[in-house]
DNA sequence: TCTTCTTTTGTTGTGTACAACATCACGCAG
DNA sequence: CTGCGTGATGTTGTACACAACAAAAGAAGA
């Protein structure tokens, strides 16, 4: 629950920011509503209103409208007539086949077009790798999901297959929220949470050393692990919650 | 050049067949402009306007622009302020990792939640290479352009995972115009297109007859060799017209 | 009190006028 | 004849008014 408690306000989209052509304005937009949708900061079922998100961003509904298009054709939300746009909800069921998918693109990040990592981007690694450390120190579910939105981006670019990159990054965004709102249902809340920030940062330490090697075939063995028993981790959770307590 | 011979009537759009919901006639029209562009009705390059558009399709420009929007978020044209909306161009070196990313969704798709297709389905990949048969004997670009269309979508069905489906799916409509492209602009395009539609039919044996027996990872290895090789051959076939004939 | 119909309110979808922008034609000076 | 500036023309991007639709509130009857 205390999960979605930022909500009173919003960060970004104000600041008057908003310099550049209408293209890069919209893909602001886009990003912003994607990244607070991820985050829960809209939580799943929630009512967006077209124009109170206008007069946000200070525009009109119209490129309002593009970018909730957008994020309709890619599942994120979806938009009724005469209601509303909602945002879509999921259940870890019916994400399984993303998953599957997605075990099998990170893998493939390692073979496709594999870019090897300059000092430069090792350096970057490192450093997400020390913010994560000081993550275990104090768990944070939202800095949790934060670290790990930017662990997946880093990890995303270690492919110059540009296709590859785009899909792998549509379908995480399909998937991450699943994490954050399973997890806050559950009764071990605390528990499940520094569980899966301790597993997170060793395989993200495993990671770090795949990459200052440049074996990228091993990131991608790492990584579909990773991912496989990540999500199999909180599926069965969440069965075993659902068992146990309610079903709500 | 003969391939964007039947422009001058286009088919479909009219006919005030526009019944169902606003979703339902926004899917079709994309559905129809998809479809022109992937079969060289719109040439690569070739300006279309939104006015023109709405008029045909007996609406205003709104719901046309948000097909446009999504055509543009897939990669198949560029809406450009003040100029137009453009079929966006392609040549085959740039498609190189697109192709390389089919490959691989291509085995995935016997390995993923394959279905056992039933009666009915053998029965419609029968049906559809019976058609190839008829295009061997009456070679023509633009039918086997459409086989080729309609055997893809058969062999997108033998998975039911939906992520991977829709994935595909995107891919191969991105890639698929290259082949009446190039193929077009080839000094030998008579025997380019009867040998291609001749390995096509091979290749399309083979692999129903795999469907008949159910060995849906047979399917995926031959499609990959499929979808590779034609890359190949293509690209091959082009290089080689490039440095004979000038480069335009 | 409950049910049902009507009204009211609120939201997205559509159509359209206008602004922003790019391109081309044309004139004109050099 | 060429190069450049300037206006005319055409197109997409934006804003807004209205239609279509859904849901909640309210009224009326049993």
């Amino acid at each position: 629950m205390t999960l979605v408690s930022t909500l009173g306000r919003l960060p970004a989209a104000d600041g008057a920011i908003q310099s550049g052509g209408s293209r890069e304005r919209i893909e602001r937009i886009y990003a912003v509503l994607r990244k607070r949708i991820c985050l829960l900061d809209y939580a799943p079922g929630e009512r967006l209103r077209e124009e109170a998100l206008a007069a946000e961003f200070d525009v009109s509904r119209t490129p309002i409208r593009r970018v909730l298009a957008r994020l309709e054709d890619e599942g994120l939300v979806r938009s009724v007539h005469g209601v509303g746009t909602i945002v879509t909800d999921i259940d870890i069921d019916a994400l399984e086949q993303v998953y599957q998918l997605r075990v099998e693109l990170a893998e493939l990040i390692g073979k496709l077009s594999p870019v090897r990592p300059d000092a430069q981007k090792i350096a970057a690694f490192q450093t997400l790798l020390a913010r994560c450390e000081t993550l275990v120190a104090t768990p944070d579910a939202r800095r949790f999901a934060e670290i790990n939105m930017d662990f997946f981006h880093m990890l995303n670019s270690l492919t110059a297959n540009e296709p590859l990159r785009a899909i792998s990054e549509l379908l995480y965004y399909q998937t991450t929220r699943i994490w954050l709102k399973t997890a806050s249902r559950l009764e071990s809340y605390q528990a499940v949470l520094n569980t899966e920030i301790t597993i997170f940062h060793r395989e993200m330490a495993d990671i770090v050393a795949a990459v200052e090697i440049g074996d990228l075939e091993v990131v991608g063995h790492i990584r579909r692990a990773h991912i496989s028993m990540s999500f199999l981790r909180l599926r069965d959770s969440a069965h075993a919650d659902a068992t146990r307590g309610g079903d709500d």
